[in-house]
DNA sequence: GCTCAAATAAAAATCGTTTCTATTTAATCA
DNA sequence: TGATTAAATAGAAACGATTTTTATTTGAGC
């Protein structure tokens, strides 16, 4: 529900515009990652004057506040996604199509606990992101790279 | 020794050029990555003509024969640094003195076990880094973020 | 409705990275 | 050791994703 992600954002201390609105709508109905751009396109539909630099700066605060997420490309271009799921976790990104599937398993107590004792050192964030081909990619044999 | 580096650039099909071998030298030499700018500096001393272009072209391309590896940094500009070790393996980053050191730990397994279960899809690769504090920035307190 | 900080538009700038072209050099082999 | 050739390089230029800037608008609280 859409009141659900207004009463988020204002936990946020974050203003309810409708271009922010619109900006989750459109990552909500995509099963992929888009770019910046890609949601500036789609926000054109939408809205009359919209400029991209108010995408670029959205998509940062929402993925600040954890209302979206940042894949993690080699071409180290942003791209983000939306993922409703709120507690710790990982993603499985597909190469081929985009699809981000939420991936349970974190190894970060293992982690912790190697650092721990092997380094003495102390563990702050990680980073765990599963590349591969998603069921659908894999039934039509994709061979190519990233997208 | 120098000899090991330049027998490994000739497995990769890549010539032993000087600069070459000086990139990789300034990596060995220090503990934590550094960007292609700060290698750029260094070289510098080392050659009367360098380009901040060769020095780019020669990370990617070490990079991709692993005798260099990637950091992945926030600000997703590019950093590298040396790692001897050839088996696969993932890295602990010190987000306050930029040392990097080897975690042994690795999911791999349990991941492409729950993509293949749960997702009936295929790992291809994966992504793991470890940031935190090292034991010498613990003990000075560290307060600051990324650098 | 009024106030004000936050959000936005639009244009411009930034700057890390890549491309292009001519020149040089490492490797191969006679 | 010298000739050959593909790979590597210098230097300048381009590129383009992202960010900054400034004036204007708008949502939230009263």
């Amino acid at each position: 529900m859409d009141s659900d992600v207004a009463e988020y954002l204002r936990q946020l201390r974050m203003k309810v515009t409708p271009k922010r609105l619109a900006i989750i709508d459109i990552l909500k109905k995509e099963s992929g990652y888009l770019s910046p751009e890609e949601i500036w396109r789609r926000m054109k539909k939408r809205f009359a004057r919209i400029g991209l630099p108010t995408v670029y700066r959205n998509l940062e605060e929402l993925a600040n506040g954890k209302v979206i997420y940042r894949i993690t490309h080699p071409n180290r271009q942003l791209y983000y996604f939306y993922c409703g799921n709120s507690v710790h976790h990982h993603h499985f990104v597909c190469v081929a199509c985009r699809a981000v599937n939420d991936i349970e398993y974190c190894a970060i107590g293992d982690l912790q606990e190697e650092v721990r004792r092997k380094l003495s050192g102390r563990v702050v964030s990680h980073l765990l992101q599963v590349n591969g081909l998603c069921r659908n990619c894999l039934k039509k044999n994709y061979k190519g790279t990233w997208r």
